[in-house]
RNA sequence: GUGGCUGUAGCUCAGCUCGGUUAGAGCACCAGGUUGUGGUCCUGGGGGUCGCGGGUUCAAAUCCCGUCAGCCACCCCA
């Protein structure tokens, strides 16, 4: 009995059954209506790259994460013959990563798209990444993005239209934690934390309110960062989170006025959308993928660990691949996190999909009738499903139970000759012989 | 990558400390309780090489080692 295959989809994999669907797709669908409210059309990309399209953008933490596709027949086989065979020798093509990669591919590939390329993405991506809770290796996100402008109403837009999702959904707590990468270089810098070490200490950054300034203090020190300069970051930051300090921040000269000035612009632009009371300046936000270069962002909220969205500004990344370079901003919703809040939450509206009738059957009416019936049924709108067998109807009913349908139509001799069915309403245990018409009105009528 | 917890029926678990008939329960599933009426109830049934591999022993779900998988926290991210 017990088969020897595991049936169990892959670590970090799951299976969607009916609840899950109805959940996801009413999710995708108001990102979706929100997303193209805002002007954004949609765009959909191959689920695997080619590796060197993937390499390098996302840092090192991401490179080791990418799924890579093996070589297939005779290439594997020289590269294995090779003996000396290394990871980039013996596969050539990688699941994405995420969405944001092939949109730079894409822009840089289709030279005729419109100046303002403004598009949404709704894909499964792929991480080998360890699961905890919240987080998969196959996962979907949910990206806005606008390319070929430097614009602050793009970052606004960007924010906005996330925004006004979770809005939609049913979320009012969330704050978009936003910080800007050459402001906090500046401030790295003015630590005299030296240039190589400075990726270093944005990451160790980014754990400050997780791990507190004694755990920074800590890990920096171990990663060789003398105490001084630390404290001197941690003062700094610590300076930076009192209010007006962006204010007097974007007084300075240099990268760190430069990039105080764009983000008090973002804030002031952002206000007069859906966004505007959820920005929230925080200086210690770094973010780990490498291509971001302007305003950075992450949606948090209080009751789970990770985020619910991140984006930024990555004037850089289309120009890698080897054309003009064009300034690019992008926002990406987490699909799985926003559901395990509305879950845990209780947000989710009742989504019923199953049938609304069952169909029973009775002794002695040919299947052709059945079928003739359920066809009718569903010419007015219903949701019918047609019991199998003409077995007893007690079983019948009881199947109905099981699936959830409100309500079974039951097709003997009688109804047959008459052209009728009998509609039973099973929650309150009422019934009525009729013509289709009025089943479907009655059915209709119930929801 | 680090630390911890857990793997026994489709699901949730008991049994393990102190090895000993044929490994249990609830839920789910199937069949019956005669005619075209379900949810409750009653009776019966199918379903497990106790995650996998090795070791100790007359004997292992139970003890020991290894391994794999899942979960939680951290890290990182969406």
């Amino acid at each position: 009995m017990s088969s020897p295959i595991s049936t169990k989809p892959p670590s970090g994999m799951r299976d969607f059954l009916a609840p899950d669907v109805v959940r996801r797709r009413h999710v995708i669908a108001v990102v979706q209506r929100v997303y193209e409210s805002f002007g954004f059309v949609p765009l959909e990309t191959p689920t695997i790259e080619n590796l060197a399209t993937l390499l390098g953008k996302y840092g090192p933490e991401g490179d080791q994460l990418l799924y890579r596709v093996l070589h297939r027949r005779e290439k594997l086989q020289r590269a294995l013959a090779a003996g000396t065979a290394t990871e980039l020798d013996l596969a050539d093509e990688g699941l994405r990563y995420d969405l944001t990669v092939p949109l730079a591919r894409v822009v840089a590939n289709h030279r005729d798209l419109p100046q303002f390329y403004k598009r949404y993405q709704i894909q499964p991506v792929w991480r080998a990444d360890r699961p905890a809770k919240g987080r998969f290796r196959e996962f979907w996100q949910c990206d806005v993005d606008v390319t070929g402008t430097a614009s602050v109403v793009a970052d606004a837009e960007v924010c906005g239209a996330v925004a006004e999702v979770l809005r939609e959904l049913g979320f009012a707590d969330f704050r978009i934690l936003c910080n800007h990468r050459e402001l906090l270089r500046a401030l790295v810098a003015e630590a005299g934390i030296a240039p190589q070490q400075e990726a270093l200490a944005l990451i160790v950054l980014d754990k400050l309110d997780k791990v507190g300034a004694d755990g920074v203090r800590t890990e920096l020190a171990e990663k060789g960062v003398p105490a001084a300069q630390t404290d001197a970051l941690l003062a700094t930051l610590a300076r930076a989170r009192e209010p007006g300090q962006l204010d007097r921040f974007a007084v300075a000269e240099g990268a760190l006025g430069k990039g105080a000035r764009e983000l008090q612009a973002l804030f002031a632009t952002a206000a007069a959308g859906p966004a505007g009371a959820h920005l929230t300046f925080d200086p210690s936000l770094a973010r780990g993928l490498g291509y971001y270069t302007g305003p950075i962002f992450e949606i948090q909220v209080a009751d789970l660990a990770g985020s619910l969205g991140g984006g930024g500004r990555y004037d850089g990344l289309i120009g890698m691949f080897g054309k003009q370079p064009i300034p690019a901003v992008g926002f990406s919703l987490g699909l799985e996190r926003i559901l395990l809040v509305m879950e845990e939450r209780g947000m989710f509206p009742s989504l019923g999909i199953g049938p609304q009738v069952l169909l029973c059957r009775m002794e002695g009416v040919a299947e052709a009738a059945a079928i003739r019936t359920a066809t009718a049924l569903r010419a007015h709108g219903l949701r019918v499903e047609l019991y199998p067998d003409a077995t007893k109807l007690g079983k019948q009913l009881q199947y109905a139970n099981t699936i959830a349908a409100p309500f079974a139509a039951i097709l003997g001799g009688n109804e047959v000759a008459a052209g009728t069915v009998t509609l039973k309403d099973l929650a309150a245990g009422t019934q009525a012989t009729l013509p289709p018409a009025d089943v479907a009105a009655r059915v209709l009528a119930a929801r």
